[in-house]
DNA sequence: TGTACATCAGTGAACGCGCGTTCACTGATGTAC
DNA sequence: TGTACATCAGTGAACGCGCGTTCACTGATGTAC
């Protein structure tokens, strides 16, 4: 039956958001259609009413998960201070512990780059993400914002990736920690 | 019918080779186990008189990749040069075009992070890889190697799984020319 | 050194399973007049 | 404002497909004596 265009759409939204979320924890091949369905409360049928394929979904939360990335950057102030405080948050325990509620670049990329039908959206997102590191944090005089933020950034989803995948309490942390005393000072 | 050991040793590590280039390349979820035996020249069926199972040849595979990386940076002098030219073999096009043939953790550690099966294998390869760094290179007096080792690793395989993501050449090529000046200089 | 037999890797058919996707059906919503 | 009907999201059964893995069979190798 036809439902209320405002309840389609808010059903549209829970799809993506779980999408958003398991994708990042489990990564896109080990959450089926029907895993996604379930989470938004729906059964599986009526997934392609929303999306054309499980592909289309992909490319789409890339897009979605865009947004709240760049807005986790801007709430910090633009000094000095305001940045190493954006990368202890970025490479904390608790983003390390939670990939379902951080960062899709530290636990996606390398995933999506063998989908060509998604590398469009993380062109976009990372684009995007460097260019407001560059633009939102003020930078030392004689220094090219946007060099530095392609640093930063490689430093970040580096120290992520590897922080998540060692199976070492202490070497994990150790990772973590170097990388933010290296991005709190000039590098 | 039973083969001679030596031939039987041979095969083992065909497989073994064609899965880390392959596992590179695709993935381990995208390769399937007749695809590793084709490519090995063997048929799918006597896959398990070689391995317990897909998971435990993931396993063997990771610490089979390690020892060429480690000789990677060892064939490098030891000299700040030598560093340089190691970040920058390490972040050279070929590289970045050629996953099947180089660092397993640009292309998989994010997958491999959710293989618990995996993660000492992995962890073993990152640990030996950041000591070798420490120890092999040359570094600055008052310098802890470890540290600048950590620092440096998480740069090379951040800019690298960043570089592989975009979709735009322009962007990837400037990704990884920024991080190579970067890890050039001191840091 | 020769014989008898247990071992074991290769083969390809077969297994059960879960995947992405399609389908016919339903019935309230939204639209045309 | 009221009526008639086309639209479309939800449901769950069903589809074909490829996956990891198992199996019975084969026959040369390796070993025990």
């Amino acid at each position: 039956m036809r439902y209320p265009a405002a309840e389609t759409a808010e059903k549209h939204e829970r799809i993506l958001n779980q999408a958003a979320k398991l994708f990042r924890e489990r990564g896109v091949s080990e959450v089926s259609v029907n895993d996604l369905m379930k989470a938004a409360q729906l059964t599986h049928g009526s997934f392609y009413h929303h999306f054309d394929s499980k592909q289309h979904l992909v490319s789409d939360c890339v897009d979605y998960v865009n947004t709240s990335a760049l807005q986790r950057i801007a709430s910090n102030e633009p000094t000095k201070e305001g940045r190493a405080k954006f990368a202890s948050s970025y490479l904390s325990a608790e983003a390390r512990d939670n990939p379902g509620a951080y960062c899709l670049m530290s636990s996606l990329v390398s995933e999506l780059t063998r989908d060509p039908s998604a590398r469009p959206a993380v062109t976009r997102y990372i684009g995007a993400f460097i260019n407001k590191i560059a633009t939102h944090f003020r930078w030392p005089r004689s220094s090219d914002p946007r060099r530095k933020a392609i640093r930063m950034t490689a430093s970040l989803v580096g120290a992520m990736v590897l922080a998540r995948a060692v199976d070492d309490e202490a070497f994990s942390k150790e990772i973590l920690e170097e990388v933010i005393g290296q991005l709190s000072g000039d590098f």
